[in-house]
DNA sequence: TCCATTTATTAAACCAGTTTAATGAAATTT
DNA sequence: AAATTTCATTAAACTGGTTTAATAAATGGA
């Protein structure tokens, strides 16, 4: 009974992680059980602007917006949905407070790992360390190919391509949220989608 | 005599590796051993779209862009200069070929090494592999902030902001490629500039 | 179920960019 | 030094967004 729920606990976590590396049965305990799980309700907060985040994210389930506000305006960095690794970066990475916010626009779970410990298991297991590797590379192929999306001078093209690239999105978050990720106002994405007949 | 000579061989690029994280000599000696010096002239292409990018790549000195074109329009991803570690990555990663340019913007210094040789490297020791996790993570970090301004609504400040951070650029660079890497046209980024009083 | 709030659309005036093309200046080649 | 090519600026017409504000629709809470 107990090995079932061991087994299950965190299970798409582990298969995420093996995903990117072999890893040792035993390391992988290890690594994993630093992970604690977080449920967040709609709207709940998980870094506010002031914060220093200390912690790395999973997202199981649900989906976080991250953005920041500047003189009453949003930007819209990123959206993390199922499957995904995240974290505040540039404030866990230098211990600064945050200028962003990473809030729940869902119910999402969440595992969530101390700095600390996650440093602790790259330091112990070279395995782990490289999983830690291809996943930073993952998340920086990921970034990238949101520059190329916004290099691109087209607005409509751009929307065209999230249209086709992240559909989920459209049905999960507000439209200006969306808006505001694509560097739009809403007015500006409404007409976007009237011109191009709602596609 | 000969050993001055290795010790002068690629020491900026082993003073940056150790920035990162200690590593023991002889295994830095090994890592350091399986690149070798690249110099191109202005104009030299390293990489074109079709080939597959096999390398990774560190500036010693010099200016590379990285680009690509798309129906005679020019996208520009990145500038790397001194210092920086950089590749095509999604091809590099995928094994596929690439569909950017990796061009020399003025006489460049190098060091590249083969993937099959980094990953033997990351393989053969844990610390080259927090190494290749570290510089991974800044190389991350990097284009997140270039996500942050590419994001930001305003051109101008687009503009200011990278007269600010990395001013260099407007010295040894086109300004017309400066101009693709803001998402402007060159006309556009003259009228801002007009306006502007040329900053 | 109704009320309050949030979100999406539309309209109108405006503006910062684009496109195209011409001119001029600077750099490179011969 | 002259010729050629590359690059930056300017102008004019245009376009696709912005801003502001009003309205309508959807959502959520008491």
């Amino acid at each position: 009974m107990e090995a079932k729920l061991e087994a299950d606990f965190s299970h798409s976590l582990k298969h995420k992680i093996l995903s990117y590396t072999k890893v040792d049965e035993n390391w992988l305990k290890m690594g994993l059980k630093y992970y604690k799980k977080v449920q967040l309700k709609k709207g709940d907060i998980l870094v506010a602007p002031g914060q220093i985040t200390k912690q790395f994210y999973y997202v199981e389930s649900g989906c976080i917006s991250y953005y920041r506000m500047e003189e009453g305006e949003i930007q819209v960095l990123e959206f993390y949905t199922e499957d995904t690794f995240f974290t505040d970066l540039p404030s866990y990475v230098k211990e600064t407070p945050s200028i962003y916010y990473l809030k729940a626009t869902e119910a999402t779970v969440l595992y969530a790992i101390e700095k600390e410990d996650a440093e602790k298991s790259f330091e112990k297991s070279h395995q782990l360390e490289r999983f830690g590797r291809l996943s930073m590379q993952e998340a920086f192929i990921k970034s990238f190919n949101r520059i190329e999306r916004l290099n691109s001078r087209s607005n409509e093209e751009r929307y065209l391509r999230l249209l086709q690239k992240r559909p989920d999105l459209f049905q999960r978050l507000p439209q200006y949220l969306i808006a505001f990720y694509l560097g739009l106002t809403p007015v500006g994405l409404s007409k976007i989608r009237k011109r191009l007949g709602k596609g």
